[in-house]
DNA sequence: GCCGTTTTCGGCCCGACTGTTTTCAGTCG
């Protein structure tokens, strides 16, 4: 029932609150997704309910909207979608719902898929509860469960209620999932913990933070051992474990402080690879590749790999093997989502990624000079720790008054500083400025203040609510600036916080392409803007990419680690990012934008 | 309901853990 959840996390009721748009693939895919979930309710065949939650999947992927897949009469190509699923669509598409939903629907009461939300509980309970109890959500389920009537349901005993009971206590926090910036040191001090016992070798973060996902919902640490249940045994007695949830011979569950469920596999030496690659990969992806094997006679699970026939399993150590014993390019794990990952590693065609030894310097951070915490010095002399060439002193402009950001005055006061111990360090600092984007498209330094840095950043930080067309409009006006050599943060976004302002993202970045001006991944984990699947279709238009720290303090400096793991995710290599080129080939992209003098 | 490098019919990814069970259903990832 995970694809239920999935659904209802992404809030279904939005989509009918919308007017005048149209219906967008996600809205779609969130109808399919609660088909699904109600068919289940309704007993309905295994496999029928699969290939909706497939449908769903697919449409979610699908870069074309459903709208035009129509017109076309293609919509039948997309993986999973046939005749019955295609016509449904095409009425959600006009109606925002179909017969079939509505009639379903009539079913259950509106709330009943709340129940799913709590652990334990899938379609099979909450169908009892509704039909046995009357229970037709989370707040009548609470009152069940505390006057006692829980106990009248069949299969449940004293261990499950008290389950439930402790499900429905933790069900706030939850629910709530983790950015990456917090859960992988997390994930990194359980790792060091399990490593420096003793008791277990290989220790390695997998699933959605080895995926560099910018949120996650659990952790899940892998390790090998030959003394398995010592070593689940004192993950469980980590510092970080406030309650053990699980624990069985090869696999324990603990909830970590501060607040996340993280999972630990032991499996002996001979199976690392297989172990690694089932526990990394997404649903999607792991679903593919073992409908992939199964078809050529194999069967893949963290145990090895199964040649049906002979029956003969062959275990692997790691996983270039595993992939490569199913004929196929090492996939890394960044891009193991379900897209097209695996039909290009058949044609091994994958790209070679971006990998942060590559990144040569940072173009955009900040110092006391507006709202940064550190000097001009300090962050040079932390940038020359990090193995960094060169480094942006990209203070904010007068408009940001909040950031003291910097008039002429103190902006010529600056750059003398800068010029004054430019290469002292062993990194060349670079004069910018993040230069505010008005609301009107116009710049918060005039042109010729501009003329005097040496590149630019220029980013959005007010008026978030004009309209698609403005900031679309907005954007375009700042692109076509001649000194501007960088956008900022693009779409606005924070993750788990606010979405951002809207825009015509493929307008935006053929602009970009066409002038020369380079898109940021911001990797502040709190950002990590643009994201992947933007930074991707922006590859496709041919644009440039830089990966920016936005460092406000010393700290912030080895955010580079997430924002090259979102440009990974991406799939763009070195040749894709500007700071992966040395000085002069930063310098070089700057000039060819800017004015003959 | 979808789909075909065995197949237009008969399959559809795989295994661990839990609780209530004398052999398995439900949930989860």
């Amino acid at each position: 029932m995970e694809v239920a959840i999935t659904f209802l996390r992404r809030g279904a009721p939005a989509c009918a609150a919308r007017t005048l748009t149209s219906v967008t693939n996600a809205q779609i895919a969130a109808r399919l997704g609660e088909i699904a979930a109600l068919m289940e309710f309704d007993d309905e065949p295994f496999f029928k309910i699969k290939a909706y939650e497939r449908a769903m999947r697919s449409l979610e992927d699908a870069e074309t909207p459903a709208r035009e897949l129509l017109a076309a009469h293609t919509l039948t190509e997309l993986p999973g979608v046939g005749a019955a699923i295609a016509k449904k669509i095409d009425e959600i598409d006009r109606t925002g719902t179909c017969p079939y939903l509505d009639e379903l629907r009539g079913k259950f009461p509106p709330t009943i898929l709340e129940l799913l939300r709590v652990p334990g509980v899938g379609a099979k309970t909450a169908v009892s509860l509704f039909r046995d109890l009357g229970v037709t959500g989370i707040a009548d389920l609470r009152r069940v469960v505390d006057d006692g009537s829980i106990s009248k349901l069949p299969r449940l005993g004293a261990k499950g209620i008290e389950n439930l009971r402790a499900a429905l206590a933790q069900l706030q926090e939850r629910t709530k999932r983790m950015r990456l910036g917090d859960a992988w040191p997390l994930a990194q001090a359980i790792v060091a913990a399990l490593a420096e016992s003793g008791l277990a070798k290989n220790v390695t973060v997998a699933g959605s933070a080895r995926r560099m996902e910018p949120t996650v919902g659990d952790l899940d640490i892998i390790c090998t051992s030959s003394r398995g249940a010592a070593a689940l045994e004192f993950f469980t007695k980590l510092p970080q474990a406030e309650r053990i949830v699980g624990r069985g011979e090869t696999k324990a569950t603990i909830w970590a402080s501060p607040g996340i469920s993280v999972d630990c596999r032991v499996v002996p030496h001979k199976y690392l690879g297989n172990l690694l690659q089932h526990f990394t990969g997404n649903k999607a992806h792991n679903v593919l590749l073992r409908e992939y094997a199964k078809a050529r006679g194999l069967k893949v699970s963290e145990y090895g790999i199964e040649d049906v026939e002979s029956g003969k399993v062959r275990a692997m150590k790691t996983e270039e093997e595993v992939y490569e014993a199913l004929g196929m390019q090492y996939i890394p794990p960044e891009l193991r989502v379900g897209l097209d990952e695996i039909e290009r590693a058949r044609a091994r065609t994958l790209p070679e990624l971006i990998s942060l030894d590559d990144i040569r310097g940072d173009l955009h951070a900040h110092t006391t000079w507006s709202d940064g915490s550190r000097s001009i010095e300090e962050m040079a002399r932390a940038s020359a720790e990090r193995k960094r060439t060169y480094l942006s002193i990209s203070d904010h402009s007068p408009g940001r008054a909040v950031a003291h950001g910097l008039d002429e005055k103190r902006l010529a006061e600056q750059m003398a500083e800068i010029r004054s111990v430019r290469d002292k360090y062993g990194v060349h600092l670079l004069c910018s400025s993040e230069v505010d984007i008005r609301a009107d498209g116009t710049l918060d330094w005039p042109d010729k203040t501009l003329a005097k840095l040496d590149i630019v950043v220029a980013s959005i930080h007010s008026a978030f609510s004009r309209s698609k067309d403005e900031q679309t409009q907005r954007l375009l006006k700042a692109i076509r600036n001649p000194y501007v050599n960088i956008i900022g943060h693009p779409t606005g976004a924070q993750i788990e916080k606010r979405a951002g302002y809207e825009f015509d993202t493929d307008a935006v970045f053929r602009a970009a392409a066409e002038t020369g001006t380079a898109l940021e991944i911001n990797s502040n984990p709190m950002r990590l803007d643009l994201n992947a699947s933007l930074a991707r279709r922006a590859k496709e238009l041919g644009c440039t990419i830089a990966i920016d720290t936005d460092a406000h303090g010393i700290d912030w400096l080895d955010h580079m680690f997430y924002g090259v793991g979102t440009a990974r995710k991406a799939g763009l290599t070195k040749a894709d990012v500007l700071n992966a080129r040395p000085l002069a080939g930063v310098l070089d992209f700057v000039k060819r934008k800017r004015p003959i003098r």
